[in-house]
DNA sequence: TCGAAAGTCTTGACGTCGTCCAACTTTGGA
DNA sequence: TCCAAAGTTGGACGACGTCAAGACTTTCGA
């Protein structure tokens, strides 16, 4: 809690309630919430909270390097708490976006385009999850 | 245009004048149209062409291999005929994509991580396009 | 030729996601 | 304290996408 303020104002983002609401949330988060996902958390236990001030938090967030920003399934943004590079694994079959270390996937020749200035780059992986084995933990 | 009739036909598509109108333009651009785009561009020429009718045809060349539907940039689908393997650049000022050879970029483990079935990856490289020099980079 | 069945298309309603704007409230400095 | 700036709200709006019902077409057998 106060953490999250202390972040917030390093950042040079007034820490209203409302902010703070949001941050307690989306920057705690391991997944990947969509907007709307964040609208229907936050406002479970701040129920004034409009639409309009989750996105221009977000926002917010988002050109003060708390958060990136992906589209990675179907239409919809997503938000990273985790800004450091990393890669992606999109599920298949139920949307579910899983970070994958920068280190597990070697590429190259990626930030050297002609004609480019590269900002940065991912690998995106798509496919399904092997149930079988390997799990401990039944579905 | 007989050969995208044939190529319908081919691919177990009965050819109709709305999907001859649709597979016209979407089979053989270069760019990579929104489902709106797509819309929009045939109903200039077919102006009783109806939306979800376009939908439909989309979904279905999607279905038949003729089309691959990406998530890239601020929450719309695009669409992509080009259906080999290949990475794609999005530019950040404009949000247009372009195609990356497949060999232009080297990629090492990303189909084989511990307990995923990979279907396919790609890499998503985002920047921008360099128009001259560029001495007066910012950032 | 006729009629039925299957396939295709259209209309219009609907839901979600996201933005915008004008008005209101809060904050912080003089 | 007072005022201006910053922040928030609710509602309207538009883009994107889906769905269901009915109409229209094509196919095909009798």
């Amino acid at each position: 809690m106060k953490q999250v303020v202390e972040l917030l104002r390093t950042h040079a983002i007034q820490p209203s309630a409302q902010r703070v609401a949001v941050a307690n949330y989306v920057l705690v988060t391991k997944e990947h919430p969509t907007a709307e996902q964040v609208f229907h958390a936050v406002t479970a236990t701040f129920p004034t909270l409009s639409r309009a001030t989750v996105y221009n938090t977000l926002h917010l967030f988002v050109k003060k390097g708390l958060l990136k920003q992906f589209a990675l399934t179907e239409g919809v943004l997503v938000f990273d708490p985790h800004v450091e590079p990393h890669h992606h694994f999109v599920d298949d079959e139920t949307g579910a976006i899983v970070d994958i270390p920068w280190d597990r996937i070697r590429v190259e020749g990626a930030d050297d385009l002609p004609g480019i200035d590269v900002r940065d780059f991912q690998v995106v992986v798509r496919g399904k999850r092997q149930r079988r084995r390997t799990t401990n933990k039944a579905t």
